[in-house]
DNA sequence: CATCCCGGTTGACGTGGATCAAGCTTGGAG
DNA sequence: CTCCAAGCTTGATCCACGTCAACCGGGATG
């Protein structure tokens, strides 16, 4: 809608896509922040872009020079090797932030791709650095949310390290099903905007697996599974299969 | 040796261990600082700890206020199921840092353990927070740092997803040597301080596998290997081990 | 000195998930 | 509407690694 739709000058402000005004700030960067501090960040996360379904918001190798948190839609991050081989390394969903990997080398270590299609704000990250030096909350939850990127990265290595095919599928879902949850959507229905092969590589495990898997999930009433529509029935019975070995 | 054998006033900041002195300075936190710098950093990280073998740096649960900065010595971290599985996700080496993963919830998610006799330096957190809002290099540097880490993280997923117990162990041979080399030691030539369970739980492999590629590995030239002492012939052989299936 | 115990090695055998292969379902293009 | 390609399911078979078990060697203990 053009800003003439308006006939209030300070409705502007309202029109106008910014974190202060983001339904995700809560989940995003901006948790925690002062209206003044959150209308600081504002002026840096001006700079939005739309991707399609099957776009690379970033490749392999690419100089880094911004973060990017998620608008809305959905990404999966991946490496390759050079045998073709693919390690998907995780599923980011609206408030989530992308291209962490980017700052240690100063150019990206993986592939991020749009699994639908999405919107981004990209924060161009030294002008990030300078106001979280400014803002002491800003600075804080900013570590945080690496801290978290570690820890969620330890839970994937509990996963592909110790884990059988249905343990590992059961935590995969449970996570999903968390993660709608926390968004304000249904906790037991949702589609998976992935493929059985990129289940399959997150996982570990081949696509066969990934989906007799799920038909014996349905088979024993802990889901019911239509290609790429999900219904969990059963929570305690998926969380069950995690603890127990066999 | 006592500050008294001394006869200069001037040497007793010389004896006094402080990361202006420590000879790590290039591979910790204070890369890149300048002079002034780094001795604001060396009021900060005064406190430091022995550990003896098996010893605890801080446990799962425990409250985190601190990051430590390994000044000699090497740790394991782990994760526990409550079954008592384990995941071993990372051994560190003298330089490194150990207990980001406690920013996040403020409070430990895993256990570090000194597989042999240690000394680290604790790093208030807070402090250092204050310190990289002031110390734009040190700022910058410490977010390289997490950002490695999850980039290491996404290797070892890679590792453990994708690979076979072959390019594993291959793999994990290698990336020590590196290490070694980068502190100044034999790359070809070192003492494994983590039995073959800590290895194959590191690895997502059991420990008679770990043992048995080992022998393979022998039996093939590309290392000498006798209990914990491990000699590389055959840098070359190992990398071609990694880069092809089967 | 003998004993114990922990960690490592090696062999025999079992199995979970990979591989290979054949349909089937769905959605988009013409 | 039909056709086609991509993705999903399911079955049969295989194999890399796990499991179970026996033994060995070295360092700590008494």
């Amino acid at each position: 809608m053009p800003p003439e739709s308006s006939n209030k000058p300070i409705s502007l402000t309202i029109i106008k896509t910014a974190c202060s005004n983001c339904n995700l700030r809560e989940l995003c960067l901006p948790l925690g922040l002062t209206d003044e501090e959150l209308h600081r960040l504002d002026d840096l996360v001006s700079n939005r872009r739309r991707l399609k379904r099957g776009d690379r918001l970033y490749s392999f190798g690419a100089p880094f020079d911004a973060i990017y948190a998620i608008r809305s839609g959905f990404f999966k991050t991946d490496v390759l090797l050079e045998d073709g081989r693919e390690q998907v390394t995780g599923f980011q969903m609206a408030g989530e932030l992308l291209g962490l990997d980017g700052i240690s080398t100063e150019h990206h270590t993986c592939n991020a791709v749009a699994l639908e299609d999405s919107e981004i704000c990209a924060i161009p990250f030294s002008r990030l650095e300078s106001l979280s030096r400014e803002i002491h909350t800003l600075q804080h939850h900013f570590h945080k949310v690496m801290s978290r990127e570690i820890v969620r990265d330890h839970g994937v290595m509990m996963l592909l390290g110790t884990m059988r095919a249905e343990e590992r599928l059961a935590a995969f879902l449970l996570n999903l099903s968390q993660r709608f949850t926390a968004r304000g959507f249904s906790h037991a229905e949702f589609y998976l905007r992935m493929t059985r092969e990129e289940i399959g590589s997150y996982l570990g495990l081949k696509l066969e697996t990934v989906s007799r898997t799920f038909s014996r999930f349905q088979e024993d009433g802990h889901i019911a599974v239509q290609q790429k529509h999900v219904r969990i029935l059963d929570v305690a019975g998926l969380k069950a299969l995690m603890n127990h070995r066999g």
